[in-house]
DNA sequence: CTTTTTTGCACAATCGATGGTGCAAATAAT
DNA sequence: ATTATTTGCACCATCGATTGTGCAAAAAAG
């Protein structure tokens, strides 16, 4: 009844233990048995002993003879950060309700890294890949396109593959304005006092500090270059330029836009450095969404991209023959301060509490 | 030059075109070729052509026919969380230190999916498997001693696997310690005024719950069962438990221990829906590390948990031929209010910013 | 009781890489 | 020049499943 340590039982067992051969043991596990005209009474047979035996098909060899694998890959730049885990939860969740298995990876952010893990996906013949906030997604394009691996780009767009991101320049406008419209009438935000930090020359960043200028020029009448300051996505990098600010100015901007919560762990830290008088009165707008940041001591409005919703669309995207190359635009939602909003977590029922 | 969306090349094209046979070139580019005794000429030859024709391995069937993937899997219960997903990001980086690849899977804290997904990784023969937090680490041991898979826990110990989790009774004690410490002499916290909120019935509540309990008595000199409010790991369940309390008592405890950060964004929406005089004054730890958890509008301590010596002993246990079943404890570390720590996503270089 | 049709299954090639074995040619030893 | 070694590589079975094809036996048709 059961395996004692050895090894798995395959096809070849089932069929000598059947006495079937093993094109028919494969056949009816794999289901296709009604269409080779197997008796029912083999298959029960056939299946009652795989059952005994513990059979498990082993994935590598179908994979081989069928190349497909049955994986879907979502390359991330990153985990550690609320946008991606819950993009990476919510892949998870919607890959298995397609009967197949998801499998996550990050690749840092690096051209090469991104690269070489994705050939390293594809040499698994994973079937289909969901390209997350690659630094270069055309080339990653032409690696997929190459061994004809069904692909798409999430929040991050490529001129090869359709790509359904998130609107940023709306959300920018959306979360620049909520910022400014925070201040009190009697003193509001003059145009010198909001600043852009985080973000780097990519294809969101640009999106976000237009829609950030657009609006600041619209409502505070002006808007001038030294009010954006890219930082990488990298907390430290952050963290040092408010640093610097704060050493140049005396004090921190009282309208501020961060780029990414990435950016928002280098204001962090950077409050971790100064007394709470620093920040008393600043208004943070943070384009991600993370529930802890929502509650901190000054008012945070924060964006929170649809990561269901991107991930359905392209999941829709991504099954079809031939794509559109364009770009789909998904709306986020602005989130005001001091919100705490279900996340993926909530489906997952938890038994015994 | 390069390939036109063709079939990836294989040891056989390879083959033809160097004029040698499979074998050979198989030997050559997996490196054994000097044993196999190939001419230096004929290797650089067919490396030569590989590289011109973008030879990758098909790592299904080496996978196949050595009975090994060079996978490496995570079992995790859940990405979107900041503990997990910063586990899932050492996780990464340690495992291609080491040349293979990385596989995170999360199943949901569900024993049933547990298993599932444990059966599709086996069945790509993943090397080895690190199990965080599984509900029923047994079971998973069985699947994979069966398949000859080592394996070993992280987080959740389990009896027949060696485990490494981190030390949740010592790190309970200082989180409790801490928060007691925060009140005022003047006004110092009375036993029923600290209550321990979230968990289930696991063994790093179970230990938690110990340590809580007894620094409780400790230092305050008794401790009642109502203190202790397992909610399980659902923010909503959490939400619940507080707005009972709330309803019952008329406003919260002045000291709260959270099991997880999970069961503390129980905690956030019931915020969202009082005013902040409502816990102006309760001090917080939560057992888990947000960096924004960190800086929340009152004295939020916390501990973090070790992950990057969790999975270093973890990978050296993991290699040794015969480990011990044993648990390995590694220290947590506390985490006093209002600090930004460093985490894995600092040693990603950010270049072009 | 034939002939035709259907049913039920076995055979064998195949996916791409690996590694044991064997053998000819080149080189060294006698 | 002959024998003994060494060098360099080809051959082939194998990993476990899939799938097109073919062929008996059973059932239906005549």
């Amino acid at each position: 009844m059961k395996q004692q340590g050895k090894k798995k039982a395959t096809i070849y067992d089932l069929s000598v233990l059947s006495g079937c051969s093993a094109s028919t043991v494969s056949a009816v596990l794999n289901g296709t048995w009604r269409k080779r005209r197997i008796k029912e009474s083999t298959a029960e047979l056939i299946q009652s002993l795989a059952e005994q035996h513990q059979y498990t098909a082993n994935l590598q060899a179908r994979g081989l003879r069928s190349s497909r694998s049955g994986l879907v890959g979502l390359l991330l730049p990153v985990h550690d950060n609320r946008y991606f885990s819950s993009m990476a939860q919510t892949f998870e969740a919607q890959v298995r309700s397609h009967g197949k298995c998801p499998v996550v990876v990050s690749a840092s952010r690096d051209p090469q890294e991104e690269l070489a893990t994705v050939e390293t996906l594809i040499s698994y013949s994973i079937d289909e890949l969901f390209i997350a906030g690659a630094t270069d997604p055309d080339s990653v394009h032409t690696l997929c396109e190459a061994a004809g691996i069904r692909h798409i780009n999430i929040d991050l767009p490529g001129t090869k593959a359709p790509s359904v991101i998130s609107d940023n320049y709306q959300g920018a406008r959306m979360l620049t304005q909520a910022i400014i419209k925070r201040f009190d009438d009697a003193d509001p935000l003059k145009p010198e006092e909001l600043f852009l930090f985080g973000g780097r020359n990519d294809h969101a960043s640009r999106e976000r500090i237009k829609g950030f200028r657009d609006i600041k020029t619209e409502l505070l009448g002006n808007d001038s270059d030294a009010c954006i300051q890219p930082t990488g996505y990298s907390p430290d990098m952050t963290q040092k330029a408010f640093e610097a600010f704060y050493e140049r100015e005396g004090k921190l901007p009282r309208g501020l836009f961060i780029n990414s919560s990435i950016n928002f762990e280098g204001l962090l830290r950077f409050m971790a450095q100064h007394p709470h008088e620093t920040f008393a009165d600043i208004v943070v707008g943070c384009y991600d969404y993370d529930p802890f940041g929502s509650f901190l001591p000054f008012p945070v409005i924060m964006i929170r991209q649809d990561t269901e919703s991107m991930l359905a669309k392209a999941f829709e995207l991504i099954e079809e023959t031939r794509p559109a190359v364009k770009i789909h635009l998904i709306q986020p939602e602005l989130v005001h301060p001091r919100t705490a909003l279900k996340g993926p977590l909530d489906s997952i029922r938890d038994i015994d509490a």
